[in-house]
DNA sequence: TTCCTCATATAGCTTTTCTATATCGGCAAA
DNA sequence: TTTGCCGATATAGAAAAGCTATATGAGGAA
């Protein structure tokens, strides 16, 4: 497209309106300019290609020949413009777009996404899996949610959740413990990016000694849940991941002793400006969520 | 389209760019520009849009969700204005365009242009068919046919033809004639629009008295020549406007008796530059046709 | 002849666009 | 940890484009 170098854009969109409104005067008021402008940019532009598209007569600006086919394509082509413009434009109210972390969405918020449509049925969502920690200002995303601190500067950050960690291990598996102490003597399944190790747990456990032993290590902490579902060992799984797997009786936590990692679910969105309904009736419905996988333990 | 009025069009196509291309510095290459001209039109159009449509991030400028459909139309946009310029640009080596009087059109041209077909498939005619005489420097027109005295300033003038005039009638009207005389005896059908009398042709056959009472009038040649062959009335007609009819014995000139009008058949071109080979070859071949219509009369 | 409409030309001001240069942040390699 | 590279951004000021205001010209109608 290096041949609209040799040609000002404004110039086109003079020449494209004049061709369809008949007249400088018409279409300097839909520029928003003096006819005076319009008939310069006309003659320039025409100058610049090199070609008459109008022939100049009392009554008015008169399409030749050769301007008919190249005053129609500019005209789908502006036509196209301006679509595009009003489209950049709209108000997007019903779309809102979130971003969290692909596991949370795998594992937790896809499944009940369902429930989501049925309350508002009016908002459609744009789901941005990742798990940087985006810069809103800087991006179209309406609200995050994270797991961590919470010391986010920059940023309007809200506690949804404390995030708590607890092993988990296929019922067959959990059939064999008579105690606690038992559990650390299972075979482990451990996620490589999980921030927090056994330490944890087994302090708020009251267990001293080693740690499980590692059977097989993943990059995915979704792959990592799969694994102890299939009976390959325990894993140190939190509320968000295991929940669901739990209420169908894939996985069993054993003697229920939960650890608090220090980290939290946050909702983290745009300082300043007020949030927009759609914003509030997602963070609500989230809540809801997050309280009802709660109550799954205790 | 007034929505366009808000936004730059140049910011638009920077934006566009971008958005194809992937990055400011492959977007300036294309625009001709600086990478930090792309830059700041990117930042002002999307302020002027108040939708940021790409995402910034150490490997160069990603579109957001919402980006990529007002990019897509931008594409399509300026995909189109690309074509329109192309369009205007291009060198339309096979298409002439011709302006004729109306009825010469109808009379003589349309009906044997086949023949100029055969021998030039490689021109496309563009027919404008007016008795005005053009702007050739402010229209697109290559050439024009035009009679009259063939003194018109600012153009390339060259003689074709002297048009001569001579009455035609229908062969049964003409059956009745047993001289030159009698032809002024019938009733005649008159083209207003003509620029001669019957004076002139009196003079020429050395015919004193009155000239031929007037049964019908005509704001068209066309339509009057049709009246004549219908047997209404005798009509005072030229060369280019009968000879088809008399070839095909529908008309007859009783007596052969023409006179000249003082007005000639001209090529009216622009002054100044050479011509290009086409208009060479269209007056070529208008001078051969010329000359065949001439030789029907002797 | 006069008046109106439409296009065009011109001078000069305003806005947009651009260049040149410096800066910043992120990432990879030493 | 330091350094260098890449890509984006900010800034000042120059250049170009765009615009207004005004005057002019041509054609047509009253």
């Amino acid at each position: 497209m290096r041949n609209l170098n040799s040609v000002h854009l404004n110039g086109l969109r003079a020449l494209e309106a004049v061709g369809r409104l008949g007249s400088l005067q018409a279409a300097a008021d839909e520029l928003g300019v003096s006819v005076g402008a319009v008939s310069q940019q006309v003659i320039k532009a025409e100058g610049q290609l090199g070609r008459l598209l109008f022939e100049r007569t009392p009554k008015g600006m008169l399409i030749t020949e050769a301007g008919t086919p190249v005053l129609a394509a500019l005209n789908e082509g502006f036509v196209r413009l301006s679509e595009a413009v009003a489209m950049a434009q709209r108000k997007d109210e019903c779309i809102l777009t979130i971003s969290v972390a692909p596991v949370l969405a795998a594992r937790w918020l896809v499944c009940r996404l369902d429930r989501f449509m049925e309350r508002h049925p009016e908002i459609n969502l744009r789901l941005d899996a990742t798990t940087k920690l985006v810069n809103l200002a800087a991006s179209d995303i309406d609200v995050a949610i994270r797991v961590g601190k919470g010391h986010w500067p920059g940023v309007k950050v809200e506690h949804l959740l404390e995030q708590e960690v607890f092993p988990v291990c296929s019922p067959d598996m959990a059939a064999k413990l008579r105690e606690p102490a038992d559990i650390v003597k299972l075979p482990a399944v451990i996620d490589a990016h999980a921030m927090f190790t056994w330490d944890v747990w087994m302090r708020a456990a009251g267990l001293s000694g080693p740690p499980p032993t590692v059977r097989h290590v993943f990059n995915d902490a979704s792959l990592c849940l799969d694994a102890a579902i299939a009976g390959q060992g325990v894993m140190l799984a939190w509320q968000t991941l295991a929940g669901f797997s739990l209420q169908e009786g894939r996985l069993v936590a054993p003697f229920g002793i939960r650890a608090s990692t220090g980290d939290g679910y946050y909702f983290v969105t745009a300082e300043g400006s007020r949030e927009p309904k759609k914003v509030r009736d997602f963070k609500a419905w989230i809540r809801e969520e997050m309280a009802e996988t709660a109550a799954i333990f205790g």
